[in-house]
DNA sequence: CGGCCCCGCGTTTTT
DNA sequence: CGCGGGGCCG
C-alpha cells in the first residue's frame, strides 16, 4: 500500500513536470521545486528508465543493454525508494565488487543526502554475507566464531596441497590442486556440501569416469580443516548463508522481514547459490529487482549461470521485465557493429540496442603481421591520435583476451614513450610481504589459522624449515590439536625433533601470543605497527636494498597507511578499530579497490574481463585471432557463444573509436605460429568497419614478410567476396547447439529461454524460410510468446540484425528457399 | 636449511 | 620465452 501511494506520488509529480514543460515554464520551475520536490531527479532519466525505476511493486528484471545507464537506474531506484521514505536500512543492495558498490552508495548520496543513505545495506555479495554470518554465529550450533578468517584462493590452495600431500596424491596427475579446487568450488556453488556430495552419484560417477574417485574424500576433509582453522573460504560465504537461512527459519525470518528491498547488480553474473539466497531473503513481499544484460555475462567459468536471469520470469511470479536499449555511451557504428557480432548468438533475450549518438567512425580492423607489429601499430596510433584528436592518454585502452598478451604491448609502449598502466597480475593484497603481514595479523587473531602460520614460521627465516614444519604438522594431525598448539609446546604433544628446533618454534609461539595479547588493547594501526617491526617483515625488507626490496618496504609502509586510515575513518565513525574488523575487510579487498595515487595520464592495458562496466573514447582490442579469441580451449558451442559476449563486451567499452587488430603470425609458448583472423572478425556485419592498410615496417622488407603480406591479401580478399559464408553462419550454430545437448549432463544450460518463456504457437518452424512484404527473404531463428503475444525472430537478407515481429501483423509466408 | 638448476607447461578470474 | 615447482647439492 505504501508503494502504491509512493508511486502515485511520482507518477502525478513526472505527470506534473510534463505538463510545466509544455506550458513553457519548465525551467523556473524545475529549478524552485528541485529544492522542495524530493523526487525531481526522476527528470534525469528517458522514460524506459523511468519506468523501471518507479516500478516497485512486482518482482523485477531490468535487461540493460550495454552503456544504456544501468547503474544510474539502480541509484536512482533506490534514491527514489529512500525519498520516499524507506528507511535506508531495509534496503539491500548486493554488487559483484566493492568498487561498484562504493561508486553506487556515492551517487545515491549525492542524490538525497549521505545521512539518509548511511544505512543502506550495499556491499558484494561476499561482504554482505559475511557480515551477517559473523553477527549470527552466535546464534546457531555450529563450529565456527564470529572471528572466522576468510581464507582467499592461495589460502584454499595451500591447504588443498597439503591435504593432497597427506593423502599421497601430491604427483599424480589427475588430482591437480587447480582442478579439485575448481570442483569443490562448484559444488558449494551448487549448494552441494561434502556429504551430499558423496551422496550424488552424477559427482561421484563424474569422478570415476575421470579417475579421481577420492574426490568426495578430499572435499571432506577440506571442510573440516576449514572448520579446524576456523575458517571460510570465499565459496562458503555464500554455501554457509544459504544454509545460515535454510537451516534457523528465525533467522530466515528476521532478514526477510528487514530487507523490504533486495536489488542486485550484474544480475547475469550470479551463480546458483546466489539465486537461491536471493530467492530466500525476498518473501515474503517478493520486492526483487535485478539488473543485467545477459549479453555480457562472461564469467560462467567461475559458476555464474545465465539461466538465473534468462529464467526470472519463471521463478518469481509476476515478475515485470523492463528493458533499456538505448545506448549512450557509444557512436551508431560501434553499438551497430557490436550488435551485430552478439546476433550470431542464439542464446539470448531479444532486444535491440542502439544508439542516438553520431555515427562516427567505422569500427577499424587493423591486420598485422605479428603480435610484434601489432604492438608497434597500437603504440604509433595512439601516438597520432593524441596529437591529431587532441587527446590524453587515459583516452585510450588496450584490451585483450590473456595476460600473456600484455608483454609485448607494454614493451612497445614504453619505446614509443606513451605511459601506461597495466592491470591484472599480481595484486596488492597477493604481493608476497603483504600476504605475509595479513598473516602475521591472522594469526595473532586466530591462532587455528594454519595457512597463515605455516606462511610465516619461518617469514623472516629464523630456521624452521620444511622439516620442522612436517614434524609439526604431523604431531598436529595425530593428537587432533591446532598446529599452533603444538609449536607453543611441542614436548606436551608429541613433536619428534631436536630440542634446538622446539627452543626456536615456542619462542615463535611466544612472540604470536604476545601479539595477541596487544591485539586486545591497541587499534588496528598501533598494533600492525609493532607486529611489522617486533616481527622482523619490515628490517627483512629494509636490508634488502634490490629495487624489489624498496617495492616490498614501501608496499608495507602503504598497508600500514591505509590501516591508519582504516582506524581514523572508523573513528569518525564511531566504529570498532580493532584489527578484527580490518582483517574482515581486507580478505575481501581486491586490487580493483586498491588505489594508486598517480594523476599522470595513462593508458589502460587490459583483459577484457577486467574491463567490464569501463568505458574509454579509444579501444585497441587487440589479439583477435581464432585460437586466441575465441580461445583454444572452446568446444562447444555454449562456450564459443561466451566468447562472443566477451567479444561483445569489448566493442562496447569504446565510446568513440574501436580498433580490432589480429595477426598473422603470433609468438607463443617460445615460438612464432601461424594465425589466423578470429570468426568474430568476420561476423561483424561490413558495413559497420573498414579496413586499414597494413602499413609496412622497416624491420621486414624481405621475401619472407612478402609472403606473409600476399597471404593477408589474399585471406582479405576471401573475406570481401564471401562475408556471409562462413561455418559460424546463424544456422549452423543452431544445428551444433542442438546437437551439443544430448551430450551435456546439464542440458538446461544450453537450451533457448525464449522458448522457455512460453512457446510460441506459430506455423512456423525454427529454422525454415519465409518471405516477408516489405523486409523480404528471412529465416526464422525462434518464437515465442510474450505478454500473450506471439512474436517471431527472423534473419532477413541484407540485415544486419534478427528482426523481433509481432506474427500477427507480420504478414508471412512459408517458403522454400 | 637454503640456494641453484632443470624441467614442464602455458585462459579468462568480480570474491 | 619466462615462471614455478621439484630435486639435488653445499
Amino acid at each position: 500500500m505504501i508503494k502504491n501511494a509512493i508511486n502515485s506520488i511520482a507518477f502525478l509529480f513526472c505527470f506534473l513536470c510534463i505538463f510545466l514543460y509544455f506550458c513553457g515554464v519548465y525551467d523556473e520551475t524545475t529549478k524552485r521545486m528541485s529544492n522542495i520536490d524530493k523526487f525531481s531527479f526522476l527528470e534525469h532519466l528517458n522514460e524506459q528508465q523511468r519506468e523501471a525505476v518507479m516500478a516497485n511493486e512486482n518482482p523485477e528484471l531490468i535487461v540493460a543493454g550495454a552503456g544504456s545507464g544501468k547503474t544510474r537506474v539502480l541509484t536512482y531506484k533506490i534514491a527514489y525508494l529512500l525519498a520516499a521514505g524507506l528507511p535506508a536500512y531495509k534496503i539491500l543492495a548486493l554488487t559483484f565488487t566493492n568498487k561498484a558498490a562504493r561508486e553506487m552508495k556515492n551517487r545515491i548520496e549525492k542524490l538525497v543526502g549521505e545521512d539518509v543513505a548511511k544505512n543502506l545495506w550495499m556491499g558484494t555479495f561476499h561482504s554482505v554475507f559475511a557480515r551477517i554470518l559473523r553477527q549470527e554465529m552466535r546464534n546457531t550450533n555450529w563450529p565456527y566464531n564470529s572471528d572466522f578468517t576468510i581464507y582467499d584462493s592461495s589460502d584454499s590452495e595451500g591447504l588443498l596441497k597439503q591435504i593432497l600431500k597427506e593423502m599421497g596424491l601430491k604427483d599424480n596427475q589427475y588430482y591437480k590442486v587447480s582442478v579439485v579446487q575448481n570442483r569443490i568450488s562448484a559444488a558449494k556453488n551448487s549448494l552441494v556440501g561434502p556429504d551430499a556430495y558423496s551422496n550424488i552419484s552424477a559427482y561421484l560417477e563424474d569422478d570415476k569416469l575421470a579417475k579421481r574417485p577420492l574426490l568426495n574424500v578430499i572435499y571432506k576433509k577440506y571442510s573440516q580443516r576449514l572448520i579446524d582453522a576456523n575458517a571460510m573460504d570465499f565459496d562458503d560465504l555464500l554455501f554457509l548463508m544459504f544454509y545460515l537461512l535454510q537451516n534457523f527459519p528465525e533467522i530466515k525470518t528476521k532478514y526477510q522481514n528487514r530487507f523490504e528491498f533486495v536489488l542486485v547488480d550484474e544480475y547475469q553474473d550470479t551463480n546458483y547459490a546466489q539465486y537461491q539466497i536471493i530467492k530466500l531473503l525476498a518473501p515474503p513481499a517478493n520486492n526483487v529487482c535485478v539488473v543485467g544484460d545477459d549479453a555480457q555475462s562472461i564469467y560462467s567459468f567461475r559458476g555464474a549461470d545465465i539461466q538465473n536471469i534468462l529464467n526470472f520470469r519463471r521463478d518469481f511470479q509476476n515478475a515485470k521485465v523492463y528493458k533499456l536499449e538505448r545506448n549512450y555511451r557509444s557512436t551508431k557504428n560501434i553499438v551497430d557493429a557490436a550488435g551485430s557480432l552478439i546476433s550470431h548468438n542464439i542464446n539470448q533475450i531479444p532486444k535491440h540496442i542502439f544508439s542516438q549518438n553520431e555515427s562516427g567512425e567505422k569500427v577499424h580492423l587493423a591486420p598485422q603481421l605479428s603480435d610484434r607489429d601489432e604492438a608497434r601499430f597500437i603504440a604509433r596510433t595512439i601516438g597520432e591520435r593524441k596529437k591529431k584528436d587532441i587527446r590524453e592518454s587515459d583516452d585510450f585502452a588496450v584490451l585483450y583476451r590473456t595476460n600473456a598478451q600484455s608483454r609485448v604491448l607494454e614493451d612497445e609502449m614504453r619505446k614509443a614513450g606513451i605511459p601506461y598502466r597495466i592491470y591484472g597480475g599480481l595484486s596488492f593484497y597477493q604481493r608476497k610481504e603483504i600476504k605475509d603481514m595479513l598473516a602475521y595479523l591472522r594469526l595473532a587473531v586466530n591462532h587455528k589459522d594454519e595457512e597463515a602460520l605455516v606462511r610465516i614460521i619461518n617469514t623472516p627465516a629464523r630456521g624452521i624449515g620444511d622439516t620442522t614444519v612436517e614434524k609439526l604438522r604431523r604431531a598436529s594431525t595425530e593428537r587432533d590439536v591446532a598446529v599452533f598448539e603444538v609449536a607453543k609446546n611441542p614436548m606436551l604433544f608429541g613433536f619428534e625433533g631436536s630440542k634446538g628446533a622446539m627452543q626456536k618454534l615456542t619462542s615463535f609461539a611466544t612472540m604470536i601470543e604476545g601479539f595477541t595479547e596487544k591485539a586486545q588493547t591497541s587499534d588496528a594501526y598501533e598494533f600492525a605497527k609493532d607486529v611489522a617491526s617486533a616481527s622482523g617483515l619490515v628490517a627483512a625488507a629494509m636490508l634488502d636494498q634490490t629495487p624489489e626490496g624498496k617495492d616490498r618496504y614501501e608496499n608495507l609502509q602503504e598497508l600500514l597507511n591505509g590501516l591508519q586510515e582504516f582506524v581514523s575513518e572508523r573513528r569518525n565513525t564511531g566504529e570498532s578499530v580493532s584489527i578484527n574488523e580490518f582483517l574482515q575487510e581486507v580478505s575481501l579487498l581486491t586490487d580493483q579497490d586498491h588505489n594508486q595515487n598517480d594523476s599522470t595520464p595513462r593508458v589502460t592495458l587490459m583483459t577484457i574481463h577486467a574491463a567490464k562496466g569501463l568505458e574509454f573514447p579509444v579501444v585497441f582490442i587487440a589479439g583477435v585471432e581464432e585460437n586466441l579469441f575465441p580461445s583454444a580451449f572452446c568446444e562447444t558451442p555454449t562456450e564459443v557463444e561466451e566468447e562472443r559476449r566477451l567479444m561483445y563486451v569489448a566493442m562496447t567499452r569504446a565510446e568513440q573509436v574501436c580498433y580490432i587488430s589480429y595477426c598473422s603470425q603470433r609468438f607463443r609458448f617460445g615460438t612464432t605460429s601461424p594465425a589466423s583472423p578470429s570468426r568474430f572478425v568476420k561476423e561483424i556485419d561490413t558495413q559497420f568497419v573498414d579496413e586499414l592498410r597494413q602499413v609496412s615496417s622497416p624491420s621486414w622488407s624481405n621475401s619472407f614478410s612478402q609472403q606473409l603480406r600476399d597471404e593477408i591479401n589474399s585471406r582479405y580478399f576471401k573475406y570481401q567476396e564471401k562475408p556471409h559464408s562462413q561455418p559460424t553462419d546463424i544456422n549452423d550454430f543452431r544445428v551444433n547447439h542442438q546437437q551439443s545437448r544430448p551430450n551435456h549432463s546439464d542440458n538446461k544450460e544450453t537450451s533457448n529461454i525464449k522458448s522457455q518463456l512460453s512457446t510460441a504457437d506459430t506455423p512456423f518452424s525454427i529454422g525454415s524460410w519465409v518471405m516477408h512484404d516489405r523486409f523480404g527473404k528471412g529465416k526464422v531463428l525462434d518464437t515465442y510468446a510474450e505478454n500473450g503475444n506471439d512474436r517471431i525472430v527472423i534473419k532477413f537478407v541484407g540485415e544486419s540484425q534478427p528482426k523481433t515481429l509481432l506474427l500477427k501483423f507480420a504478414k508471412l509466408k512459408a517458403i522454400n528457399n
